[in-house]
RNA sequence: GGGUGUUUAGCUCAGUCCGGGAGAGCGAUGGCCUUACAAGCCAUAGGUCGUAGGUUCGAUCCCUACAACACCCA
């Protein structure tokens, strides 16, 4: 036991967070526990090469503050955790890896290449578990997946042989976005599509057969931004109400180099606006084309090989050029031939592959797909009958408008990591698929002298992140777990994965467990800076969540932020940005700050602001919890619980007060209404705790007068609420709460070994007292309107002043009487004492509360002026008010059809405006001149 | 072009289901080192609730149109 206070000095989130997490992770206390109803949340896995980023601190916070309440609210709860293989990011943190040594992932070939990749993972793989331990995330680690394990792995090959054997998956040739770096298939997320400085091509098709348009020229204008592709076209389409084309409908044009004759097709596709109305159509580069295409039954005409160089479809000339050399060829040579028309800036959308950065090609690649149109039809039915329900509601919208729209899903890519397709062929390239080669064997009934060929292209990421929820959970084992956990209760993501993961979750867990994935989806905004900008590496405005925990000098935060830029020049613009917004860094808020900020900024809101100011405010209210505590166990050192004690009536009321917070925090944590939560702790332990409750009792504590009963009550109650508050406050803060609620637990005789395992206070707890509830509120007041006066007048904290209090109620002197010793020591009176008639008026600075006048002398002449004012001020305030409502009591209409208890607050208000009114012109006209 | 969301104090945002007295934090200003906390305490100022209509006795709230901004889809 150490001698020293162990609540000593100010608050220091560094020296209690690293060694209470693994107390708590090595005692166990984030497995699943009790008998209790389960609840259950997966987490979103984050990418295995990845590092914590804002969002991912965001959503975590949320997720551990909703599993904390329930865990605390006696559930058996289980966070499931685990990351992803993340297919193209890891292939690439390891070749860049080889490289650096001069291979190549060729050198070592595919399976000493897939070693080395799982030697990265279990060496480097696991900076981001060792970040989320950081934050305080409270997931079970002792179930931690990995979407490469065996048992998950197993789960993904029967998924897809049985949708395979279903009919649901097929193979074709279809056009995908294609990175001819990575030489693979991306998914829509993976590419990210910006404006560039580009430029439109206009070119001259030559009509074929001598006809002309109707304004008499003998070619039609197409333009364009990718001429290059114009080897490709394979029509040329204008929209059927286009009368300027009507006459060539149905005839060709001669496709300049590459010396083809290509219809003229109407399409209402066509937008008759823009350029000339007239559209090439390359059904093999283009989605919008290749939908065309298909509804004109074009041929599709390839050009391009998997590196994007000119394949044998283009013209000798061009053949093996790179696609942008090729470009400028072509335009160089339409324009030698007279068929460049003209040529314009134009801002272009560039897809370009989220890692490798080069521009992205729609190429007609041979791939698998998913068949989904059976499967969304279910996905949809869940949502629409409350089975799955989205907070906030309106992303339902979004997810029924992107299901009706659903495409086939290609789910294969050219890569050796990850799952690899359990898809085999013989000489003939005929598909056998089996969850072992030997089981695709057996179905076909193949002689063991049949050579195969496993194919070599593995499934992307997103099909086995689709089985997270009951794949983790043993599937496609019968496990207890399944039947325990699943469907989970609630999941916590992004809008911007709604149709890359939650709905093909719902749709493959509806297939293979005939159940939801979750009951719940709570759909996060996207933080942004504190302007509101969105956060990026090439903004460079980005802020890492442990810079916020730890904290960052200056130089270290410009470093960061300016190293790998993609585009070197902004180096020097976001080096003056972040001196500017952070010239000493940023200080070391701690876990709980940033946990707390990201619940209060947690609204139903799209975006939210993060501003460091904020965290660092939170990091004062860490603070602020820390001295009360201070103050309370320097106070109740040595409390004998068993003493006989008498509840005063600010215990009473601090107590239903806490009822009430009791109260506000479940409900908005039921109601994922984490900004409500974390604004409802904030103002409690401020300013009701804080502000007025340990004020209120110093007096009782401090005076010897008062009866040690009374000041018993006063220490129980301060203790009694102090623990319930970190009980209330834990979810959210959990490491500063249960380093204070060690030295408080004992004194109220608790003893979990953690406040983790605690009881989640409930509103049987403590009870409402309306009573005592008024009474504060009148003293506080009277109290704040004397303090009004003293902050107006400058007068001293230091001096007592006088209070004569007159009119008023008979509850208003019982009261006074009542609070008499509370009221003179929160507000520094010496003497309270009613004035009688005259007695008093006109000597001092009036105060209202409600009828009750309330004077504080002058103290000399100067004053008196500055009353008067201050008079006519409150006066014009009570004129307008008074104003207001007379308007409605006057209109008919509102006395008789507004319900009559609004009508009665409107009366009662009038009468006590027109008092408050009256005492003021009074003691106006009686202030000596 | 289609859809969704946002618009409230200088800044960031609450304002709850179900209409009836405009709120918080930060910032600003003035006064205080009052023995838990200057990372603090006390007080003050600041808003025609995007615009125009409509419903209603009454609209920040419900309806319509428009504007600006953001995002998604094409």
């Amino acid at each position: 036991m150490s001698t020293k206070h162990p609540l000593e000095g100010s608050f220091d989130p560094k020296s209690i967070e690293a060694d209470l997490y693994a107390e708590w992770e090595q005692n166990g206390y984030f497995d699943p526990s009790g008998d209790g109803k389960p609840f259950s949340i997966a987490i979103p896995p984050p990418n295995v090469t990845g590092t914590l980023h804002v969002g991912h601190a965001f959503q975590q916070t949320l997720m551990d503050a909703i599993i904390r309440y329930r865990r605390m609210s006696g559930f058996d709860t289980l966070w499931q955790t685990g990351t992803d293989h993340a297919g193209i990011s890891t292939q690439m943190v390891v070749t860049e890896q080889l490289r650096a040594q001069g291979l190549s992932p060729s050198d070592l070939g595919r399976e000493k290449f897939v070693d080395r990749v799982w030697e990265w993972k279990k060496e480097s793989g696991g900076t981001i578990t060792q970040q989320m331990r950081r934050m305080g995330a409270s997931v079970d680690w002792s179930r931690e997946r990995f979407t490469m394990d065996e048992g998950f792995s197993r789960a993904v090959t029967e998924v897809f042989v049985r949708l395979y054997e279903d009919g649901l998956i097929y193979k074709g040739t279809r056009l995908v976005n294609w990175d001819p770096e990575l030489k693979t298939a991306l998914s829509d997320l993976e590419v990210v599509a910006e404006s560039e400085e580009g430029q439109l091509w206009h070119i001259k098709y030559p009509l074929a057969d001598g006809i002309q348009t109707s304004n008499g020229k003998d070619y039609v204008v197409v333009a364009t931004t990718r001429p290059e592709t114009m080897l490709g076209d394979t029509a040329v389409a204008v929209n059927p109400k286009d009368e300027r084309y009507a006459s060539i409908l149905g005839k060709n044009v001669n496709l300049p180099l590459a010396n083809r004759s290509i219809p003229i097709i109407a399409d209402d596709h066509v937008d008759m606006e823009f350029g000339t109305g007239c559209l090439k159509i390359t059904p093999a580069h283009d989605f919008d084309d290749n939908e065309i295409g298909t509804r004109h039954e074009l041929d599709q005409v390839n050009i391009f090989t998997t590196s994007a160089t000119l394949n044998e479809n283009s013209p000798p000339q061009y053949r093996g050029m790179d696609r942008f050399d090729a470009r400028r060829a072509i335009v160089q040579d339409l324009e030698e031939s007279g068929l460049l028309d003209s040529v314009e800036p134009y801002s272009v959308k560039i897809p370009r592959g989220e890692r490798s950065n080069v521009v992205v090609e729609p190429l007609l690649t041979n791939q698998w797909f998913v068949n989904v149109q059976p499967l969304a039809e279910r996905a949809v039915h869940v949502v629409q009958e409350g089975h799955i329900e989205f907070v906030p509601k309106h992303w339902e919208n979004v997810y029924y408008a992107w299901m009706r729209e659903i495409r086939d899903w290609c789910i294969s890519r050219q890569q050796w990591w990850g799952h690899q397709i359990p898809a085999w062929y013989d000489s003939d390239q005929n598909i056998y698929v089996g969850r072992t080669e030997s089981e695709a064997r057996e179905k076909a009934n193949l002689a063991a002298d049949v050579s195969l060929v496993r194919d070599p292209d593995v499934l992307e990421t997103w099909f086995s992140s689709a089985l997270w929820t009951f794949g983790t959970l043993g599937w496609p084992e019968d496990t207890p777990e399944l039947h325990k956990y699943h469907p989970t209760d609630v999941l916590v993501t992004g809008h911007d994965i709604i149709f890359f993961w939650v709905a093909r979750m719902i749709m493959m867990t509806l297939r293979f467990t005939d159940e939801v994935p979750f009951k719940k989806v709570y759909i996060t905004g996207l933080i942004r800076d504190a302007e509101g900008a969105k956060m990026s590496k090439t903004a460079g405005n980005g802020l890492d969540p442990l810079d916020l925990v730890d904290g960052i000098d200056v130089e270290g935060l410009v470093a960061k932020r300016t190293q790998d830029l993609t585009q070197p020049r902004m180096a020097e613009r976001i080096e003056r940005a972040t001196r500017r917004d952070f010239p000493e860094g940023i200080k070391a808020f701690g876990a709980d700050a940033l946990r707390f900020t990201l619940c209060a900024i947690a609204s139903p809101a799209s975006n939210y602001s993060l501003d460091v100011s904020r965290v660092e405010g939170y990091h004062f209210f860490c603070n602020k919890l820390w001295n009360a505590t201070k103050f309370v166990m320097a106070n109740c050192e040595g409390f004998e619980p068993n003493a006989s004690m008498e509840l005063s009536v600010a215990d009473r009321w601090i107590r239903s007060r806490t009822r009430n917070l009791i109260e506000d925090c479940r409900r908005a944590f039921d109601t994922y209404r984490f900004d409500l939560c974390a604004k409802h702790m904030h103002d409690f332990v401020w300013h009701e705790y804080c502000d007025w409750y340990l004020e209120l009792t110093k007096p009782l504590i401090y005076d010897e007068g008062v009866l040690e009963d009374v000041k018993n009550g006063a220490k129980f109650t301060l203790l009694e609420v102090l623990e319930l508050l970190l009980r209330v406050l834990h979810p959210v803060m959990p490491f500063v709460t249960e380093t204070l609620w060690k030295q408080v637990a004992d004194l109220v005789g608790r003893n979990s070994p953690s406040l983790m395992l605690e009881r989640y206070p409930t509103t049987e707890d403590l009870p409402f007292d309306s009573q005592a509830e008024s009474n504060i509120d009148w003293l506080k007041n009277v109290v704040t309107a004397i303090r009004n006066v003293r902050g107006e007048r400058q007068i001293s904290p230091r001096k007592n002043v006088h209070v004569a209090l007159s009119e008023g109620s008979a509850e208003d002197r019982r009261l006074s009487e009542y609070n008499k010793a509370l009221l003179c020591k929160l507000a520094h009176v010496s003497k309270l004492s009613w004035a009688d008639g005259e007695n008093g008026n006109g000597q001092g600075s009036v105060q209202l509360v409600d009828r009750l006048k309330i004077t504080v002398p002058f103290i000399d002449a100067e004053e008196i002026a500055s009353e008067r004012n201050r008079i006519n001020k409150e006066l014009s305030r009570i004129d307008k008010e008074l104003a207001g409502v007379e308007a409605k009591l006057n209109n008919e209409n509102f006395v008789q059809r507004a319900p009559p208890n609004i009508v009665n607050t409107q009366r009662e208000k009038a009468v006590s405006l027109r008092s408050q009114r009256e005492t003021l012109r009074q003691q106006a006209a009686q202030l000596p001149s």
